[in-house]
DNA sequence: CCAAGCACCTGACGGC
DNA sequence: TGCCGTCAGGTGCTTG
């Protein structure tokens, strides 16, 4: 579910109020796609104290003090949600009870997600990390548009492609799209590289702004602390089939683009599949 | 090698 | 009310 703003959200909130906490008690409910079997990974988890919280692409990354690495991939509906200790629910894959009566618990209603250990300097050799490609609010708009311009495809599925730049979703994807005024069937190899350059520069601008209003919220995302994103009231495009474009009020149009839908301006974002 | 399609799951919503 | 089809923020495997 969440891309990179609301996984960058979570793991700061996290990183702010876990910080130096301590695991009292390890709990799974059914941890369907959990890799090492709950019985080898709950001990590793009990006892010990909670490093740091960051994010890389879309996995949100917890470090504990004996340098183990829990990774947590949300996936549609994966949250991770801090507060008071509570009995589970149906959905909780994992519950992690904290020194100070507190509780972190991993849910998800679809169960795509996962957690995954990692024992010290193993992450880096993850497959997925080794991948996915770079941060996008770390790396250069010129070198990103490098990237999704060096080969051909739809514009849209090199923005999607995670091995291209890593932590964009199908949101952000379209809004970015929109922002730079590109069509998502576009081919991404004919496409002027300032334009590409453009696009780029629009994801960032984009995806700082949707950190700063704590994410987007379109059915049960929330961030560790429970509360909603923002963001969610400022697409342009997003979940805004047939409603008139901001910008010039042209009915927006949807299609599936690199099988998923895709929300554009049809004169806003012309291009006839990118030819111009 | 590549893009498309589908699989993985559950729930919400709209139409009949 | 209830049944059915459709859709959903992601990734990864199979297929053509």
């Amino acid at each position: 579910m969440p891309e990179l703003p609301e996984v960058e959200v979570i793991a700061r909130g996290l990183d702010r109020t876990l910080k130096g906490r301590t695991v009292v008690r390890a709990a799974h409910a059914e941890l369907t796609r959990l890799s090492d079997p709950a019985v080898e990974l709950l001990p590793r988890i009990e006892g010990r104290t909670i490093a740091r919280v960051h994010r890389r692409a879309k996995v949100l990354l917890m470090d504990l003090d004996n340098g183990w690495t829990l990774a947590f991939h949300l996936k549609m509906t994966g949250r991770v949600v801090h507060g008071p200790a509570r009995a589970p629910n149906g959905h909780d894959r994992l519950l992690l009870l904290l020194d100070d009566g507190s509780q972190l618990s991993f849910s998800d209603m679809r169960r795509f997600g996962y957690v995954r250990a990692f024992p010290p300097g193993e992450l880096m050799n993850w497959e997925f990390l080794r991948k996915v490609g770079p941060e996008p609010l770390a790396t250069d708009p010129a070198e990103l548009a490098g990237r999704i311009g060096c080969k051909g495809g739809c514009l849209k599925g090199r923005l999607l492609d995670q091995s291209v730049v890593a932590g964009v979703g199908n949101i952000y994807a379209d809004e970015s799209l929109f922002r730079a005024g590109l069509h998502p069937e576009a081919r991404a190899d004919r496409v002027a590289p300032e334009r590409l350059r453009t696009l780029c520069c629009e994801l960032q601008a984009v995806l700082r702004q949707a950190i700063a209003e704590n994410g987007s919220s379109i059915r049960d995302y929330v961030n560790a602390d429970g509360d909603a994103g923002a963001f969610q009231n400022s697409f342009n495009v997003y979940g805004r089939k047939g409603e008139p474009c901001r910008v010039c009020g042209t009915p927006l149009e949807a299609r599936k683009v690199a099988g998923r839908t895709s929300t554009f301006c049809p004169h806003c974002q012309a291009g006839e599949r990118g030819k111009r």
